[in-house]
DNA sequence: GTTAGCACTCGCGGATCGAGACTGCCAATA
DNA sequence: TATTGGCAGTCTCGATCCGCGAGTGCTAAC
C-alpha cells in the first residue's frame, strides 16, 4: 500500500467510481463506466485501470465477478483531491433559514434547532457538542434561598447558556443577605471567565469565607463541561440511517446508537477535532472506535464572538455524498456561528 | 366478539400461553402447555381449548400449523384479570438508587436520570414528560440587561425549574433599574402560579407598563409548554428495542423513531393518560398512532409536591414482560416522586 | 368431557439450477 | 505500447423444489 500517485485518468475513474456507487448503492462495473462516463474508452481497457486500482488499495471488489467499490483509502483520496466543491441549493438554504428563524434566543434552543435541520438536509445522524464554558464570560449572577442553608446558583454565560447548581451554606441566609451578596459579586465577577477567575480566587481576604466558597462553586460549574447531563452531545436524525440500505443488518446499528446514547466516547473523538482545519472527514476505519467502522464523520466548527466554541457535523454511512455534505455542513456551522455572535453581547 | 366470560381453565391457559410466548417469542403449540404448564391433561383437551380461545379472539394462530400467539385482546384480558402482581428484585432496586444517587439538583437532571434508568431496568424505551408548569411555584425572579434595550428574563420555578425568555424594552433601563424592578417583582410574584398571576395582571395600574409587559412574557414562558424544545418528551434506550426480535424489520422502527424524534404527536398521547388510574396500560392496537400498532405502552404519573405533575412510563413490543415492566415502572416513578418533593420547598 | 390416533397442512431450511453480470486473459489492431 | 473485441470462466442472486417437523382438527373410543 505504498503512496502511488495516480495518473490523470485513473483520477477520473476513480472518481466516477465513487460517483456513481455513492448515488446507486450497486458495486459499478466496467461497462457502466464506459457507457456513463467514458464514452471515448472500450470496457476492456477500463478493467485494466480499474485492475491496477485494486492492487494499489483503492477500489475493491465484493466477489470475483461483482463491480468494483471503493476502499476507505479510496474515498479519501478521493475528498482530498478529486471531490468538487458543490454549492448549496437556494432550496436548503431556505430550509436552514426558516429553520433558525423559530430558534429561540438562547444556546441551547439555537444549537438544537441547528442539530434538527442538519440531520433533515444531510438524511443523516447530526452531532453538535454543547459549548466549551471554560473560557466564556460571566454575564450575571443570582443567588434564589431555598430551605434553610441551602441556596441556588444561577448562572448567565455569555450566549445566555444559564447554568444552576445547589450549595449548601454553614449558616442560615436570608434571601435579602443573599441578594446583597449577589450584588457584590456580580460587580467583581462580571464579564470575567472562569479561568481569570480561578487565578484571582487567593485575592479575597479570609474574612470573606462565604463568597469564596460561592465563587468556587461557581468557577467548578462552569468547569466541568455540564458533566450533569446525560451526554455531551446532542443528536438528531436517528430515524434517517434506517433509510440507508447498509443499516438493514441491525448490528451495526445498535453499536452507533450505542454511542449515541451513552456519549461520553464519542465526545471524545469530537474533541479531537482539530480546530484549524475548515472542514474534517473521518473515513471508515480512520475512526478508531469500532462502532464507527463503516460510518464517516464528517466534522467543523462553529464560532461565538469569534472564537471556535464547539463541533457540529453529521456522521452516516461511508458511501455518502461527501461533496453535499460538506457543503451542508459548511452552511448549518456558518449560520448557527452568525446567529450565536449577537448573543454574546 | 362479544364478551364472553372465561371459565377458570381457558383463563389458565390463556395466562400460561403469554406466559410462555412472552419468554420464548415463539407460538406455543398444545404440547408444550400440556408438558410444562398442565401435566395433568392431555395436549388433545388443550387443543380443543385453545381452539375456543381463539374462536373468542383472545388467541391467533400466525398460520394453519403454528401455536397459538395472543392477540391484543388477549393481552389486555391478561393485564386486567390474570397477572400476577411482581415484585421487583433488590438487584433492580439497587440499581435505581444509585442512579439517583448522581442525579443534580434539578428537575431536569432528576427526570432525564429517571428515563435512563427505566430504559436500563425495563430493557425497552422509556418516556417522560416534562413537568406541567402552569400551575407551579414561582420562586424566584431576575431582569439581566443585554443590550441597549433587550433584557433577559430568568425564571426559578418550583423544583428549581429554570425558564428563561428575553424581551425588548421600549426604552433603555440600567442593569440597577432592572435590579430593582426585579426586587420589586420577586415580592409581588414569589410563590404565586402562572394562572394565579393571570387573573391578578388586571389589578396593576396603567403606569406600570413596563412592569406589566415583563409579566405578561413572564406567564407566557411558562404556559408554553416549552414549545422551543423540539420535544416535550424524554426518551431513552432505542438501542433495547433493537434487541427484540420484533424490530429486525426496519420499518416498525421507522415508524417509531420519528415519533419519538418529533415528539408532538407522542406528547399528545401521554397528556392523556388518565391521572387517576395506577398504572395504565396501552396495548398494540389500542394506540390511535400507527406508528405503535405493535407496541404497548405502560404508563404511570410522577409527584412533585403530592400533585401529579408528569408522565412516565416504557414503550415496547407487545410481547413484553408486563408484570415486570409494571412493577419497574411503579419503582421508577416512587423513586422519582420522592426525589422531586423536597425540591418544591 | 377427555383422550388416543391419524391424516392433513404449512412454514422453514437446504439443495438445485439457470440467468445475468462482470471479470481476466488473449490475441488482434492501430 | 496502449487499446480493443472476443470469450471462457466465476460468482451472486432469485426462483423453484422438496422433505422434515411441528402442530392442528377431526373422529372414534373411553
Amino acid at each position: 500500500m505504498e503512496a502511488t500517485p495516480l495518473d490523470e485518468r485513473k483520477q477520473q475513474i476513480l472518481k466516477a467510481v465513487v460517483a456513481d456507487y455513492t448515488v446507486t448503492g450497486v458495486p459499478v462495473g466496467s461497462q457502466v463506466l464506459a457507457a456513463k462516463y467514458f464514452i471515448a474508452l472500450s470496457s476492456a481497457t477500463i478493467r485494466n485501470e480499474l485492475a491496477d486500482l485494486v492492487g494499489t488499495g483503492y477500489l475493491q471488489q465484493p466477489h470475483t465477478s461483482a463491480g468494483r467499490v471503493p476502499t476507505d483509502r479510496g474515498y479519501r483520496y478521493f475528498v482530498d483531491f478529486l471531490m468538487d466543491p458543490e454549492a448549496t441549493s437556494p432550496t436548503v438554504r431556505r430550509t436552514v433559514k426558516q429553520a433558525f428563524e423559530t430558534a429561540p434566543h438562547s444556546v441551547e434552543g439555537i444549537l438544537e434547532k441547528a442539530a434538527m435541520v442538519l440531520a433533515q438536509i444531510t438524511e443523516n445522524v447530526s452531532l453538535v457538542t454543547a459549548p466549551e464554558t471554560s473560557e466564556a464570560r460571566i454575564k450575571h449572577i443570582d443567588l434564589v434561598s431555598l430551605e434553610s442553608q441551602s441556596v441556588l446558583i444561577i448562572l448567565v454565560l455569555e450566549g445566555n447558556l444559564i447554568k444552576q447548581t445547589v450549595i449548601r451554606l454553614e449558616r442560615a441566609t436570608s434571601q435579602d443577605d443573599l441578594s446583597r451578596m449577589a450584588a457584590m459579586l456580580n460587580r467583581k465577577v462580571k464579564g470575567q471567565t472562569a479561568d481569570e477567575l480561578r487565578s484571582r480566587l487567593n485575592q479575597l481576604g479570609p474574612d470573606r469565607d462565604e463568597q469564596r466558597q460561592i465563587l468556587e462553586r461557581v468557577i467548578e460549574s462552569i468547569s466541568t463541561h455540564q458533566a450533569q447531563r446525560q451526554s455531551v452531545v446532542l443528536h438528531d436524525g436517528v430515524r434517517n440511517l434506517l433509510r440507508h440500505p447498509e443499516f438493514v443488518e441491525v448490528n451495526r446499528l445498535e453499536e452507533l446508537l450505542e454511542l449515541l446514547e451513552q456519549g461520553a466516547q464519542l465526545a471524545g473523538i469530537l474533541q479531537q477535532v482539530a480546530f484549524d482545519k475548515d472542514v474534517e472527514i473521518i473515513i471508515g476505519r480512520e475512526n478508531t472506535s469500532s462502532g464507527l467502522r463503516e460510518c464517516s464523520l464528517v466534522l467543523t466548527t462553529y464560532k461565538m464572538d469569534e472564537r471556535v466554541r464547539g463541533t457540529i457535523g453529521v456522521i452516516g454511512p461511508t458511501r455518502m455524498h461527501y461533496g453535499q455534505v460538506v457543503a451542508r455542513v459548511r452552511l448549518v456551522s456558518q449560520a448557527t456561528s452568525e446567529l450565536l455572535g449577537p448573543l454574546s453581547n
